[in-house]
RNA sequence: GCCCGGAUGGCGGAAUUGGUAGACGCGCUGGUCUCAAACACCAGUGGCAGCGAUGCUGUGCCGGUUCGAUCCCGGCUCCGGGUACCA
C-alpha cells in the first residue's frame, strides 16, 4: 500500500501543522485552536485558577452575575454563550484592574420537562436534571467561562432548598407595619384588645390574616394540559399557558399566596436609584400599576349600604350618570330589586363562567344588566341606576365603579349601548369646532384635558366651573374629604403571588396541615423537608399534585397522637431563582442561610446580565423576597442587583413562501444568493426569526466551537453587534473573528516577528489608542467596538510585520478577556510564565496619544471639501490665515468675503 | 388603543451625542502565490456621471431650527418588544 504511506507522511507534513487551513508557508506556527483550548482549560481547572477568596482585605470587590440557566435537554443554544462571555469578559478585566471578583455560576433546575419526562418514562427528576447539568456544565467549560465552579449551586439540591424552605418560614412569620413601612416578625404584631377578648381562634385569624404568606381560597388559573395552576403573570394576555400554550381555565383552590403588594410603594420607589435599562425599570412600574385617585361613597335608595367605588378622575363626579358593580360583587345580592333579581343571578352565574379572556378580548362588546336600583350622586344628589357588568373587574379597586361616560371611552360605550345619560362637564381644549359641539352635545366622548362646565352645586358649596384639570382633582378630593364622603386613595395593579404548583418537582412547602384545621410549620432545625421518591409522578385531575400519592411520607402525627397531613403542592420555580445569588456568597454553609460578614462584603451585585424575558416575574419577585430579608436584619442592601443589563435575543435565518408558510431550514438550498425549497424547487423568502426547533434553525454551539473554536464563538457573539440589540446569526461572519484571532497568533507566534528594541511610534500610539478605546468599552459594556479597535491595532502591526515583546504582551492583556485561551497563550509566547489572569491590566499613556498635527476637514457651506494638515491647537487667527491663503479654499471663495467657522482642533467651515 | 425601543451600503454594524457619514468585519471585484483550486497576502468597493482630477447625490418619508443635522424640534410611515376594559 505505498499510496497510503505517502497519503500519511504528506499529511504529517502538510496537514497536521496547519490545522485551521491546509495550507502551506515554510516554518510558519499557525493557530491550533483546539490545542490551545484544552491546554488552558486544563490549566484552568488544575490550578484552580478562578477560585475566589473571602478576602476581605481587598476592599474592591466585584460581583457580576448570570441569570443561571435552566438546564433543559437540548443543551445549551447560542443565546446562552451571549450573556456569559459578557459578563466573563466583564470578570476578567476587573480582576486584571486588582478587583476581588465573584463571579459564579449555578442550575435553575426545578421545573416542569424533567417532570413531565418522569411521567413519560418514569425517570425520577434527579436523574434527568443531573444529566441535563452535566451537559451545561461540559458546555460551559468548553467556552472558557472563569467561573468559580466550587461555588457551583443547584435549586434541586436539599443542601440548597432546604434555605428556600427558611426563607419560606421567615415570610409566614412576617406582617407589613405599614406605620414604620417595614416588614416586621410576627412575634412583635400588636393585637387589638378586642381581638384577643374574641379569644384564641380569633386572635389566630387576626395574624394569619396579617402574614405575609397565607393559606387561603383563590379563584386561580388552571392549566387542564399540564394539569397545574398558574399565577396571573404566567397567563398569556390572549389566556394561554405560557409555558405550554394552552388556555387556562379559572379554579377555587386552597393555595399559598405571598402578599407582594404590601410592598408595592417601596418596590416602585427602588427603581429609581437602580441602573438598569429604563425599559426595564417602565415595565416594572407599569406592572406595580400605582395610581392615585379617590374612594367615594355613594348612598343607595333604600338601603343602608353603601358603594364604595374607586376613581383616578373626581373632578368627573358631576358627569357620573350611573353606577356598575362587578358581578362578583358582594353587594349585588343585597341591593338588587327583587324584580330585576332573576335576571341578575343569571347574568352574574353567567359572567362566572366565562374567561377573563371572554371577558376582555370578545367584550369589545359591552354587556351589563340593570339592578333595578338607584343610588344618590353625592355632588349633586341626583339618582343614579346601578348596573351589574363584567368589565369592571372584582380585583382592582373596590370592584365598582361610578360610570362617567362623557370622558370615559368604556363607560360611554356601555352607556350608548344602553342608552343611559351621557353629561358632558368638561369642555376639550381642542379648535375643532364640530368635533367640540359633538363631545359637548354628550354624542362623543372626551377623555382628555379641558375646562369644566356643568360642574357646580352652590347649595354643597362645591364649584369646579372654570378650573383645569389638576385644579379640579384637588380641589372636590378636598371637598370629599372634608365632608367626609370619601378619601385620597392610592391604588396598585400588583396583585397577591399565588406561590403553590400542584407538582412534584419543586421545593415541598414545610408545612403541616392538621386534623383540627391548623396550619403548622416545620421547626427550621428539621429543615430541609425533602421530596419522598414516588412510584407515579402524573398529577390528579382535580389538579392535587402527584405527592397527595406519597402516602408514607405524607402522613403525620404529633407527640399529643394529633394526625396532619403534609402540604401536597410545592414551590413556584421562581422561589429558587428569587435568592440563588446571596447562596452563591456561601454556597456550603450549612449551619446558616450564608455568613452575613461575607453577605455584607459581597453584596450587593455589581452586575446583572440576562435575558429581558425576565423584566418583571424573576426581577420583581427577587426584589420583594430581597426587600423582605432586609427588613428582617438577613441582608444589608435594600436591592440586590444594581445594574441590570439585558442582552439582545440571537436570531437567525429562516425560510417562508410567497404566502409566508414556513419551511425549515434543512429544506433549503441556495443558489446565487436565492433559496429554494430542495423538494419542491419553490422559490422561498430568506427572514429572520426567533430559533426554533420547528424551524430547524437553531444553532448548536458544540458545532460552532469544534469548527472555530471557543474563542473565535465568544467574539463573534460580541462582534456581531451592539449586546444589547437584537441580532441575526449569519454565521458566514464568523470569518472575520477566526482570521483575527489566526493573524494575531500568526504575528506574535512567530519569533522573528518579535523584537526587543524600541517599537515603531505608528504602532506605539495605535497600541495606546488601543488601550484606551478597549477600556472604556468594557466599562461601557460595547464589545462590538472594542473588538473593532483591537483589530485595527493588528492590522498597523501586520503592516509592520514587526512588534516589540512589550506592545504583544500588551495586546495579549487586552485580548484575553475576549479570547481568554488564546491570551494566555500570547502572554506565554512573549516569555512570560503561568496565568495572565491577574496581571496588572495596561494603563494607556497620554504622551504616546498626543499628536502635534491633525488632519482638519474644511467643508463650505457645510459640504466637507478638502483636508489640510494643521498643527494641533494652532490660534484660530492663524487658522484663518492660512485657510485664505490654501488655493483649494480660494477656489470655493472666489471674489467673496467668506465667514470662516473654527471649530478648534476639529473642522473649519467657510460660510460663502 | 397605550407605553417603550428601532429604521444608516449587498449584509452585521461604526460615528467622540450638533462638526470629515459608512470605522471594523462579512460579501463582492481585480491582482500575487498555485498545474489548478482552496487558504493566505495586496489593492479596490454607498449610488450616479467621468479615462481622470472632480462633480452631483446620499442616514425610512415630509417640513423646520442651525454656519453645519444620522444626532435637536414638528408631522407621518413601517418594524420590534411590553401591556391592555386597572376606572
Amino acid at each position: 500500500m505505498p499510496h497510503r504511506r505517502l497519503q500519511l507522511i504528506f499529511n504529517k507534513v502538510f496537514l497536521i501543522s496547519q490545522p485551521i487551513s491546509a495550507n502551506f508557508r515554510g516554518n510558519m506556527k499557525e493557530y491550533n485552536f483546539s490545542e490551545i483550548e484544552k491546554k488552558w482549560q486544563e490549566y484552568w481547572e488544575k490550578n484552580k485558577t478562578f477560585k475566589t477568596h473571602d478576602d476581605f482585605s481587598n476592599p474592591n470587590k466585584y460581583y457580576v452575575l448570570d441569570m443561571y440557566p435552566y438546564p433543559s435537554g437540548a443543551g445549551l443554544h447560542v443565546g446562552h454563550p451571549e450573556g456569559y462571555t459578557a459578563t466573563d469578559i466583564v470578570a476578567r478585566y476587573k480582576r486584571m484592574k486588582g478587583f476581588n471578583v465573584l463571579h459564579p455560576m449555578g442550575w435553575d433546575a426545578f421545573g416542569l420537562p424533567a417532570e413531565q419526562y418522569a411521567i413519560q418514562t418514569g425517570t425520577h427528576p434527579a436523574l434527568t436534571t443531573n444529566k441535563n447539568c452535566d451537559t451545561f456544565r461540559r458546555q460551559i467549560k468548553e467556552l472558557g467561562l472563569s467561573y468559580d465552579w466550587d461555588r457551583e449551586i443547584n435549586t434541586t439540591d436539599p443542601a440548597y432548598f432546604k434555605w428556600t424552605q427558611w426563607i419560606f418560614i421567615k415570610l409566614y412569620n412576617t406582617w407589613y407595619d405599614h406605620e414604620t413601612d417595614r416588614g416586621r416578625s410576627i412575634e412583635e404584631l400588636p393585637i387589638p384588645q378586642d381581638v384577643i377578648k374574641a379569644g384564641d381562634d380569633a386572635r389566630k385569624e387576626y395574624i394569619d390574616s396579617r402574614r405575609l404568606a397565607y393559606y387561603d381560597n383563590a379563584q386561580i388559573w388552571y392549566c387542564p394540559s399540564c394539569r397545574i395552576v398558574c399565577a396571573n403573570e404566567e397567563v398569556l394576555t390572549d389566556g394561554s399557558h405560557e409555558k405550554c400554550g394552552h388556555k387556562v381555565v379559572r379554579r377555587n383552590l386552597k393555595q399559598w399566596m405571598l402578599r407582594i403588594p404590601y410592598y408595592a410603594e417601596r418596590l416602585l420607589r427602588g427603581l429609581e436609584k437602580l441602573d438598569w435599562p429604563e425599559g426595564i425599570k417602565e415595565m416594572q412600574r407599569n406592572w406595580i400599576g400605582r395610581s392615585t385617585g379617590a374612594e367615594v361613597d355613594f348612598k343607595v335608595e333604600g338601603h343602608d349600604d353603601i358603594i364604595k367605588v374607586y376613581t383616578t378622575r373626581p373632578d368627573t363626579l358631576f358627569g357620573a350618570t350611573y353606577m356598575v358593580l362587578s358581578p362578583e360583587h358582594p353587594l349585588i345580592g343585597k341591593i338588587t330589586s327583587p324584580d330585576r333579581l332573576g335576571e341578575v343571578q343569571e347574568y352574574v352565574s353567567a359572567a362566572s363562567l366565562k374567561s377573563d379572556l371572554d371577558r376582555t378580548d370578545l367584550a369589545k362588546e359591552k354587556t351589563g344588566v340593570f339592578t333595578g336600583t338607584w343610588a344618590v350622586n353625592p355632588v349633586n344628589n341626583k339618582k343614579i341606576p346601578v348596573w351589574v357588568a363584567d368589565y369592571v373587574l372584582m380585583g382592582y379597586g373596590t370592584g365598582a365603579i361610578m360610570a362617567v361616560p362623557a370622558h370615559d371611552e368604556r363607560d360611554f360605550e356601555f352607556a350608548m349601548k344602553f342608552g343611559l345619560d351621557i353629561i358632558c362637564i368638561l369642555s376639550p381644549d381642542i379648535t375643532d369646532a364640530e368635533q367640540k359641539a359633538r363631545i359637548i352635545s354628550g354624542r362623543e366622548c372626551w377623555s382628555g384635558d379641558g375646562i369644566y362646565v356643568n360642574s357646580s352645586n352652590s347649595d354643597l358649596g362645591i364649584t369646579l366651573d372654570g378650573l383645569d384639570v389638576e385644579e379640579g382633582i384637588e380641589t372636590i378630593t378636598r371637598w370629599i374629604e372634608q365632608r367626609k364622603l370619601g378619601s385620597h386613595r392610592i391604588n396598585y395593579k400588583l396583585r397577591d403571588w399565588l406561590f403553590s404548583r400542584q407538582r412534584y418537582w419543586g421545593e415541598p412547602f414545610p408545612v403541616i396541615h392538621w386534623d383540627d384545621g391548623r396550619i403548622t410549620l416545620t421547626d427550621e432545625k428539621d429543615l430541609p423537608v425533602t421530596l419522598p421518591d414516588l412510584e407515579v409522578y402524573e398529577p390528579g385531575d382535580s389538579g392535587e399534585s402527584p405527592l397527595s400519592n406519597a402516602t408514607e411520607w405524607l402522613y403525620v402525627t404529633d407527640s399529643q397522637g394529633r394526625r396532619g397531613r403534609r402540604e401536597t403542592n410545592t414551590m413556584p420555580q421562581w422561589a429558587g431563582s428569587c435568592w440563588y445569588y446571596l447562596r452563591f456568597i456561601d454556597p456550603k454553609n450549612d449551619t446558616e442561610i450564608f455568613d452575613s460578614r461575607k453577605e455584607k462584603y459581597w453584596m450587593p451585585v455589581d452586575l446583572y446580565i440576562g435575558g429581558a424575558e425576565h423584566a418583571v416575574l424573576h426581577l420583581l419577585y427577587a426584589r420583594f423576597w430581597h426587600m423582605v430579608l432586609f427588613d428582617l436584619g438577613i441582608v444589608s442592601t435594600v436591592e440586590p442587583f444594581m445594574k441590570l443589563f439585558n442582552q439582545g435575543m440571537i436570531l437567525a435565518f429562516a425560510y417562508e413562501t410567497a404566502t409566508g408558510a414556513k419551511v425549515s431550514s434543512d429544506q433549503i438550498t441556495e443558489k446565487d444568493g436565492r433559496f429554494f425549497n430542495k423538494e419542491t424547487g419553490e422559490e422561498l423568502r430568506q427572514i429572520v426569526a426567533k430559533m426554533s426547533k420547528s424551524l430547524k434553525n437553531v444553532i448548536n454551539p458544540d458545532d460552532v466551537v469544534k469548527n472555530y473554536g471557543a474563542d473565535t464563538l465568544r467574539l463573534f457573539e460580541m462582534f456581531l453587534g451592539p449586546l444589547e440589540a437584537t441580532k441575526p446569526w449569519d454565521e458566514k461572519g464568523i470569518r472575520g473573528p477566526a482570521n483575527f484571532l489566526a493573524r494575531a497568533y500568526r504575528l506574535i507566534a512567530n519569533s522573528e516577528n518579535i523584537t526587543d528594541g524600541q517599537e515603531d511610534p505608528e504602532v506605539l500610539r495605535s497600541l495606546h489608542k488601543t488601550i484606551r478605546k478597549v477600556t472604556e468599552d468594557i466599562e461601557g459594556l460595547r464589545f462590538n467596538t472594542a473588538i473593532s479597535a483591537m483589530m485595527i491595532f493588528l492590522n498597523t502591526a501586520l503592516k509592520k510585520e514587526k512588534i516589540t515583546r512589550e506592545s504583544a504582551s500588551v495586546f495579549a492583556r487586552l485580548l484575553s478577556p475576549f479570547a481568554p485561551h488564546l491570551g494566555e497563550e500570547l502572554w506565554q509566547l512573549t516569555g512570560h510564565e503561568g496565568t495572565l489572569a491577574y496581571e496588572p491590566w495596561p494603563v494607556a499613556k497620554e504622551e504616546y496619544l498626543k499628536e502635534d498635527v491633525f488632519e482638519c476637514p474644511v467643508s463650505v457651506n457645510g459640504k466637507m471639501r478638502f483636508k489640510i494638515e494643521l498643527p494641533v491647537d494652532l490660534p484660530q487667527e492663524e487658522v484663518r490665515k492660512i485657510i485664505l491663503a490654501d488655493e483649494r479654499a480660494r477656489k470655493w471663495i472666489g471674489t467673496a468675503m467668506p465667514k470662516i467657522i473654527i471649530v478648534p482642533n476639529r473642522i473649519v467651515n467657510i460660510v460663502i
